[in-house]
DNA sequence: AACTATTTATAAGA
DNA sequence: TTCTTATAAATAGTT
């Protein structure tokens, strides 16, 4: 990466950590998003910064992506996580975190 | 990437798309993984791939993470978050999914 | 599973 | 913050 290898250890200038925080955000959202096409992939990425700023990725609706590949019954549970997630999230966004 | 550009779009093949699915998730776990540790982040990643399998990634204990930086109203929110997910994810697995 | 030619991500600098 | 660019890292196609 970048001008020289990093080492993997936590950034201690705020500044920088900030920086690479957001950086590495757009990457990571970017590398979440192309197996949901390339291989047709459920991904729900989630993400907390240090100073507890808030950001996620879901995929497109979770039941009509697999729908043609598993029963009624899964189709059931994945919609009851999706729910209790979405909830969760709705929750966590009206407190501004 | 690799020998050639490549566009983003559904791969047919099951088994190429299988392959490249084991490949780039292994490679978001650890873009997962590495703000972590670099930038002091929390971060939740869910993956299923096409044929239902599930995988994921969560960096450790919400409320040690965030300790230092929100305060105690919001860490309750985090909790709250992390202990619906949790018992998603636990329903989902007892499912097989 | 491993290799490797390329593309992609990104750390540091401007 | 946004852009650049040198370098590290990821990975698609191949073996």
């Amino acid at each position: 990466m970048g001008r020289g290898k990093i080492e993997i250890k936590k950034i201690e200038n705020a500044t920088n950590r900030q920086v690479t925080y957001s950086k590495r955000r757009n990457g990571l959202f970017k590398k979440a998003q192309e197996p949901t096409v390339l291989c047709d992939a459920k991904v729900s990425l989630i993400m907390f910064s240090s100073i507890g700023k808030f950001h996620e990725f879901l995929s497109p609706n979770i039941s009509q992506r697999m729908g043609g590949d598993l029963n009624e019954l899964n189709i059931k549970e994945l919609q009851a996580l999706e729910a209790k997630m979405n909830s969760s999230l709705l929750a966590i966004r009206e407190r501004n975190v």
